[in-house]
RNA sequence: GCUGCCGUAGCUCAGCGGUAGAGCACUCCCUUGGUAAGGGAGAGGUCGAGAGUUCAAGUCUCUCCGGCAGCACCA
């Protein structure tokens, strides 16, 4: 006889099975309801299948799909094998490789020559529906690794031995039967195909992707698919998808003449007058905000001889990725091959080592709106997001390795601050630590390392720490925002660097008159001028909070009797200190309204005969209906006050 | 860079072997109209570039350039 265990359910009721018994002999226990709808089980918070054997005492929980993370973690793992198996029954040439659930769904990696179409995609969604609609059983055996080789070897699927081959030796080869369909999986799954929704998922997209994520391996076809619970669910994803497209920031850019590109300069920006005023204010802001901070802005050239870019360790890493000039001969005494600054720190040293230091200099903060030039490869780039001449709010740090936490401190919090004031309150910090390849000396790195630790948890305990993955030259801290569609970009960082500083030979003298190293922190807030408007655009769809909007006032006329007026108001607004402009164009108020609405612009005053009498202005905001009936100078004074960029707000406010 | 797809008027797209089309935007004329499109007329393209097949090429083939999605890369 086998021995009793106890099972305790959620709500505490505990129950005596025989050993050996599983989640779905528990569930039909419980009701023949929940039989049904049991998905899955959860022993002692771990999602397992519901055929596993419960060998002792445990806590369970079954999973139906009112358990939204748990039930989406499922059907979408299970769609990624219903697929394989659809495209292995329709196209049997092809190889099996891994297939992992990602955000709202998931993607399988398939070996193939022929490439998949659009209409192989519409028999792989219908041979799925018909797997589904079969409820295959779906069942699991663990296999010894040597049977599970030899199977695969014999099935001719060598990437699934390859998998194998890379399980460490101590855990199980687990083999899962989606019907007469088999795969190499960690698990869990439902208990039959036909739990996965049948109308809830569509396979999106095909492209290529390297075996093992290395570049040096085969390409292989990557289905990307979505799955939900219900079609209600589907549908309102995909229409967040659409809505999410209309704030793509190279769409919004184009609407409302921000920037554009063109095929003779790829990766570069063409700014219009309203992308650079957009721009200009952004600068201004982050220069009022930096010199607060107590930094030195400087200037550093945009073409060095590559002997600086050699000494600094740049041209042996990222010679490809550089731009080079070369003087012609005929015109200079001498041929020297310069390079297009890929970054500014090289230059930053130059200026620190103009002249002695002394630990009383420290920390030294040199900032620089530099441009930076790299050849970014032609399939990385990406509008404003990724770019080959793009401008950093860069900025150098030195400071002694005491001085590391402070520093980080104050960079956080300013970085912070200048987030929310741009309107981003919610990012990712990452902290990268050392890798295998570095230099420095491991004390240094602990202190650094703990250093930035300790600054962020000051703030926050909301970061990731990516292990082995800071810069060869010190651990870094990231600072991610998503877009439109929920990519992640790189825009603000802090670097510690222990290598250029010794490269370039930067020292200080110390208070007991030794010449010492700095350490260099590398830093930007918003990452690349380029890339943080792109983010500003999709994160507010183009409608930019006043002190940023490219047109704050438009000044309408509703009759052409009205002009003098609309020109003078303009006037008076641009005396103001804001940016107004005046529409006298003979058309309808309704069509300048559209227009300008459309447009974007926040603020529209409209004004007709009614005004020019009463010296008032009708005001319309961006956004809302109806209009406010107010004097001109009344207007001007409320305006200017909304559109007082945040930092000079409050600083009037702390005067006052 | 790699895989797949795409490149026709400023924008969105139709045309897919037989002498370039639509809507919106634009220009001009009429309309002076009170808060999201008034009416009429007109202008605008060597169909991304080059080569090839053909009596004939936006339309088929190849090469290159650029873009989109993803992968790789990102000092």
């Amino acid at each position: 006889m086998s021995a009793e265990i106890t099972i305790t359910l959620p709500d505490g009721a505990a129950r005596s099975y025989p050993a050996g018994t599983t989640g779905a002999d528990v569930a039909a226990d419980i009701s023949k309801s929940l039989a049904k709808q049991a998905l899955a089980a959860k022993i002692d918070g771990r999602l397992a299948d519901l055929s596993e054997p419960l060998a002792a005492d445990h806590r369970l929980a079954i999973v139906t799909a009112r358990d939204e993370a748990e039930a989406l973690e499922l059907i979408r793992h299970d769609c990624a094998h219903i697929m394989a198996r659809a495209v292995q029954e329709l196209y049997p040439e092809t190889k099996v490789t891994i297939g992992p659930v990602i955000e709202h769904g998931w993607y399988y990696d398939f070996d193939r020559e022929a490439p998949f179409s659009d209409e192989d995609f519409a028999a792989i969604e219908q041979r799925m529906r018909a797997i589904i609609a079969a409820r295959d059983p779906v069942r699991t055996e663990v296999w010894d690794r040597d049977r599970a080789k030899a199977h695969y070897l014999a099935a001719g699927e060598p990437f699934k031995v390859e998998l194998i081959e890379a399980i460490p030796a101590d855990q199980p080869i687990r083999m899962y039967w989606h019907g007469p369909w088999q795969d190499l999986c960690r698990g869990p799954h439902l208990a039959h195909t036909g739990q996965v929704p049948a109308d809830a998922f569509k396979l999106m997209s095909v492209a290529g992707a390297y075996w093992r994520g290395d570049s040096r391996n085969k390409m292989l076809q990557r289905i990307y698919g979505i799955a939900f619970r219900s079609k209600a669910d589907l549908d309102a994803h995909l229409h967040m998808l659409e809505e999410a497209q209309k704030r793509d920031h190279r769409r919004i850019g184009r609407e409302m003449s921000l920037f554009h590109f063109q095929d003779e300069a790829p990766g570069m920006v063409f700014w219009h007058p309203k992308g650079w005023t957009l721009y200009r204010t952004l600068e201004d802001y982050m220069r009022r905000r930096q010199i607060g901070a107590g930094y030195q802005e400087i200037r550093s050239p945009q073409v060095i001889d590559r002997v600086l870019w050699e000494r600094s360790g740049h041209w042996d890493k990222y010679r490809e990725n550089m731009f080079i000039t070369e003087i012609d001969e005929e015109h200079a005494n001498e041929k020297r091959v310069n390079a297009l600054k890929p970054m500014n720190c090289p230059g930053h040293v130059q200026i620190f080592n103009r002249g002695l230091k002394s630990y009383r200099d420290l920390p030294m903060r040199l900032s620089e709106f530099g441009m930076c030039h790299r050849y970014e490869s032609s399939g990385s780039m990406h509008g404003l997001m990724r770019v080959r001449g793009f401008v950093q709010d860069d900025a150098h740090i030195f400071c002694t390795e005491d001085q590391i936490e402070s520093e980080t401190a104050k960079f956080i919090q300013l970085l912070g601050s200048v987030y929310h004031d741009l309107g981003f309150d919610r990012f990712d910090i990452k902290l990268s630590t050392r890798p295998e390849q570095r230099v420095g000396s491991d004390a240094i790195w602990d202190k650094a390392e703990a250093a930035l630790e300790a600054a962020v948890r000051k703030v926050t305990d909301d970061f990731e720490i990516d292990p082995g993955e800071g810069a060869f030259y010190g651990p870094k801290l990231d600072f991610k925002l998503t877009d439109a569609i929920g990519r992640e970009w790189q825009c603000g960082t802090f670097q510690a660097d222990f290598n250029l500083p010794e490269r370039l030979d930067a020292d200080y003298v110390d208070a007991d008159g030794e010449r010492r190293r700095p350490v260099m922190m590398h830093r930007a807030i918003l990452g690349s001028f380029e890339r943080f408007i792109g983010m500003l655009i999709e994160n507010c769809a183009g409608r930019f909070p006043l002190w940023l909007a490219p047109v704050q006032v438009q000044v309408a006329t509703i009759v052409s009797d009205a002009d003098d007026y609309a020109l003078h108001t303009v006037d008076a607004l641009r005396d103001a200190g804001l940016r107004a402009e005046a529409d006298t164009r003979n058309e309808k108020i309704n069509y300048k309204v559209r227009e300008h609405s459309t447009a974007r612009v926040p603020i529209i005053l409209a004004v007709g005969r009614q005004e020019v009498e009463d010296g008032t202005v009708s005001m319309r905001r961006l956004g809302q209906q109806g209009q406010q009936s107010l004097l001109l100078g009344d207007a001007i004074r409320q305006i200017a006050g909304e559109a007082l960029p945040p930092d000079l707000a409050r600083q009037r406010k702390a005067v006052a």
